[in-house]
DNA sequence: GCTCAGGCAGGCT
DNA sequence: AGCCTGCCTGAG
């Protein structure tokens, strides 16, 4: 079935290519195809929102609360428009959007994630899923479903060489072992405040302020989460060394994904 | 060969 | 609390 989301604030190109979410891909006709939990989709950009085709009302909902339409992107713009640098960053990706994604899938994510590049961060994600997840029958072809904790869990090292994750494996497998076996209760970090959702989740080894903050920000949705990269470290160096603007409010995380694709695309890449 | 890629652990002061 | 250094891997 087909769902036209019609809202102002949304490109998905900007949202899905933004470096936040690793399995979505382009189509020959531009619309993107994503799978979540068991959920998948197929979108495409319309000129006033996006068309989303998937199997189910329940699908529709669930897909809508991953775009996160609840928040009110024009109005955190606004809000945004008091510092200059920022009013450039947010005007020109007033199309991004921080997704809802899966917990242990955004866990595990930006655990493979650290010092590492987005290509290959990509690859072994895939390899994960296709070698340990479940084919998902759909009409796009081959989709898999991120593996679970408890999937993961009774895997050992070798099993997952051939990813060739390197030094992360020992990290993946801590996280899956301690989510599996309950040690890290991952929906409890819903209700947490920031402070108390960071600090469980560096319980885990191979989990850092960086790391923590993107699980925070894009899974959570806690907004107060400012990943501190080493692009975002050059921003905040040049720009804000006296402290983040009062505008930013509660939503450091939303400024932060602006800040990051303006500048991005200001540094060549050679 | 070298460096770098959206960091982190472990050891040191 | 803040500084090093090594780290799997693959591309340039």
């Amino acid at each position: 079935m087909e769902y036209h989301y019609k809202t102002g604030c949304l490109d998905l190109a900007q949202t899905l290519e933004s470096g936040q979410c690793f399995r979505w891909r382009r189509c020959e006709d531009g619309s993107y195809v994503g799978i979540s939990g068991r959920y998948t989709l197929n979108v495409r950009q319309a000129p006033d929102g996006v068309i989303m085709e998937a199997d189910s009302d329940e699908a529709i909902r669930y897909w809508l609360s991953y775009f996160d339409s609840e928040t009110d992107y024009e109005a955190v713009i606004r809000q945004f428009e008091a510092d200059e640098t920022l009013r450039l960053a947010s005007s020109e990706n007033r199309g991004i959007r921080i997704l809802r994604q899966e917990p242990f899938e955004t866990l595990i994510s930006f655990i493979i994630s650290q010092n590492n590049n987005i290509p290959r961060i990509t690859g072994i994600i895939g390899r994960l899923c296709e070698s340990f997840g479940e084919k998902i029958s759909g009409e796009y072809g081959g989709m898999w479903s991120f593996p679970d904790a408890e999937t993961l869990a009774s895997l050992t090292a070798d099993d997952l060489a051939p990813l060739r994750a390197g030094f992360r494996v020992r990290y993946i497998l801590d996280a899956a072992n301690k989510v599996a076996s309950g040690q890290v209760r991952l929906p409890e970090i819903y209700g947490m405040s920031y402070d108390e959702g960071k600090a469980y989740l560096k319980t885990i080894v191979g989990v850092g302020d960086k790391v923590a903050d993107c699980v925070l920000l894009f899974a959570y949705h806690k907004t107060e989460a400012f990943p501190s990269d080493v692009w975002i470290k050059r921003v905040v160096a040049e720009y804000y060394s006296d402290g983040l603007p009062e505008c930013m409010g509660d939503y450091k995380g939303i400024a932060q994904q602006y800040l990051f694709e303006y500048f991005r695309k200001r540094t060549p890449v050679e």
